[in-house]
RNA sequence: GCACCCGUAGCUCAGCUGGAUAGAGCGCUGCCCUCCGAAGGCAGAGGCCACAAGUUCGAAUCUUGUCGGGUGCGCCA
């Protein structure tokens, strides 16, 4: 039950009773939300302003009429002209009292929604390159996509999240390399790693391996030759590295996509480039360089050119590397015409922020491969800065000393972690403070969010001890009176949880997740705040052993807070713990 | 030089896709609680929403320009 859909479908029929000639693009411009000020009401609405000048009216005079419409429904205590021409409502309590039942009977489902109607979403995320474990830059993304699909999947999406492997190209032929060099240090040399490796230990072990499974044998063929072997056991094994890195995190891919079966004698990329080529996309062509910062080797050559300036990129784009192979983006147009041929018309791709300059030829990509027909959001996560005892450290892969992510979910806990990164929009920097999500203070969202549920269960244990006899199963909580909650702090925080299914869905249609996580710290905060009042007026507190009856309704809105901070960590990937140690 | 993101209280950030007198936490000031379901409660001060035009009933939100910060900038992945 969304209370708000529920009026924003009165108000509309209202209208289109009144006036038939409004057309339906403007009356999806009707939205009921609640006032910004709790002194307007319950409910608002700018119906009248939106309708009043097409209409040729004015805004008041629509708005009046609408009063007249809903003055004496029996759910809506009072409704006013406000302002401009506001329409506030003033609901009854008995509406409260529905939508608390209503949370009870949709419990974990409470929230969900229908939104996408089923259509298929490809979420793309992490595919960061199987060269090292991951760091902690890559966990922002991991987190966020995660927590995206989950938000969508609630709004009834059927999602689809993916990683894509880059498996191919220089990178990995370095990793080989990288590889080699440890075998040939697990057969007893001494080595030593030249610039442009990578050094890190995680290689170790794969030297190891190579060793044991070759012994000596990768010495006797010729280096590029076993440079290819390497590289294959590396990448195996950092792919594993990195999907237990991601396990720890709680964070799972239903489909791992390699670049390679996009390479090849009638692969993607070939059946791609031959299809833009038939659409007229591909030209042979130069490009200017780029003004203010020409490459030292600037080659101006002729070259095989998408052309993604029709698509709303800056330029036309390569395809073909002077060597004669594709380039990474060529690739990238097949990956995505390989989704739409999936049947994606939905794709979100999850991306760092050293890659904010790829947005626009990848949706010109999209667009171009899906005749407009698909459309691609790529959410760009901005940096996070990590900070221990105030002082920031920097983190490169390619140096040996990096912050992993295991490392910091080892160190605060993935609970934690997670909470934390979408604790705020993912388009803006964040510095995330070592210090602050090991307090147990307020201060501590993540704390804070965790604790009120808790304290909520901690409620129903106080229940069992005082009140034995009180029958608190879901079948009694199911029946409780809940029309005995009257009190404004009672019905504040209802009307709060009647607010869970409409931030869900807006969250889901906006792609951001961290809408999930401040209405759960705002919960959170009213039901501290609905808590304390309990400590100066005992007629307010939830287990009074001479009120059964009250106290069971009392539950029933305590378990309802419960479920639905349970529902928005749920999708945030967070833990509700029944007790802090 | 160009593109994208950001600029909101002293600090860290929200602001529900254009709504009413712009919010929260921290910090600051002053009370209350300190018997309870440990890890608090109430109130106050604090703002030219970077700046300037424009769009309209109405702008922190949309457009353009300026300033400041970040990121990136043929064929790397």
């Amino acid at each position: 039950m969304d209370i708000f859909a529920l009026f924003t479908t009165r108000v509309t029929e209202a209208l289109r009773a009144d006036y038939p000639e409004l057309d339906a693009a403007l009356l999806s411009r009707v939205v009921v939300e609640p006032p910004r000020d709790p002194a307007h009401g319950d409910l608002s609405t700018n119906a009248s302003m939106v309708v009043a000048k097409p209409l040729g009216k004015n805004p008041r005079e629509v708005a009046a009429a609408l009063v007249e419409r809903f003055k004496d429904a029996p759910d809506v205590e009072s409704v006013e002209v406000a302002g401009p021409g506001f329409i506030n409502f003033r609901l009854s309590n008995s509406i409260w009292h529905q939508v608390l039942k209503a949370v009870g009977a949709q419990g974990a489902n409470y929230g969900r929604s229908d939104l996408g109607q089923g259509e298929r979403v490809n979420i793309e995320y992490v595919s960061s390159n199987p060269t090292g474990p991951m760091h902690v830059g890559h966990t922002r993304g991991a987190v966020f996509g995660d927590a995206l699909a989950s938000l969508m999947a609630w709004s009834g999406y059927d999602v689809t999240r993916e990683y894509y492997i880059n498996d191919t190209g220089g990178q990995t032929v370095i990793l080989g390399r990288s590889a080699l060099l440890r075998y040939r240090e697990a057969l007893g040399e001494t080595i030593e790693i030249p610039s442009g490796f990578y050094p890190g230990d995680y290689l170790i072990p794969v030297g190891q391996v190579l060793a044991a499974e070759h012994g000596r044998a990768l010495l006797d063929m010729p280096e590029e030759e076993a440079v290819l072997i390497a590289r294959e056991t590396a990448l195996a094994a950092m792919m594993e590295l990195i999907k237990a890195d991601l396990a720890q995190l709680n964070v799972h891919h239903d489909v791992f996509f390699s670049e390679r079966q996009l390479h090849g004698a009638g692969g993607d990329i070939e059946k791609t480039l031959a299809w833009l080529r038939e659409e007229g996309m591909v030209y042979e062509g130069r490009l200017d360089p780029p003004k203010g910062k020409t490459p030292e080797d600037w080659e101006d050559r002729e070259q095989t050119l998408f052309r993604a300036t029709d698509y709303g990129d800056d330029t036309d784009r390569a395809l073909v590397k002077s060597d004669g192979t594709y380039t990474y983006f060529a690739a990238d147009i097949a990956y995505h015409r390989n989704k739409y041929l999936r049947g994606f018309n939905h794709m979100v791709n999850v991306l760092g922020a050293d890659h904010s300059g790829y947005v626009k030829r990848l949706q010109a990509a999209v667009k171009a491969v899906s005749h407009n027909e698909a459309d691609i959001d790529v959410r760009i996560c901005q940096l996070v800065r990590l900070l221990k005892n105030g002082e920031p450290f920097k983190m490169s892969k390619r140096s040996g000393d990096l912050i992993t992510l295991s490392d910091l979910v080892e160190e605060v806990g993935a609970d934690a972690t997670r909470f934390m990164l979408l604790f705020r929009r993912n388009d803006a920097a964040m510095d995330f403070d070592f210090a602050l999500v090991k307090e147990q203070t307020r201060d501590n969202p993540v704390f804070y969010v965790q604790y009120a549920h808790a304290r909520a269960c901690s409620i129903f244990r106080t229940a069992a001890r005082d009140m034995p006899e009180l029958d608190v199963s879901d079948a009694a909580l199911a029946g409780a009176k809940t029309e005995l909650l009257e009190t404004a702090a009672d019905i504040e925080l209802i009307r709060l949880l009647g607010a869970w299914p409409r931030t869900v869905a807006a969250a889901a249609v906006a792609h951001e997740p961290h809408r999930i996580a401040f209405y759960v710290h705002d919960l959170a905060a009213a039901f501290h705040g609905f808590w304390a009042k309990g400590k100066d007026d005992p007629s307010l507190r939830v287990v009074n052993p001479t009120e059964p009856t009250l106290t069971l309704a009392r539950l029933a809105l305590v378990d309802a807070v419960r479920q639905v901070i349970r529902n928005g960590l749920g999708i945030l990937g967070v833990g509700a713990p029944e007790e802090l140690s």
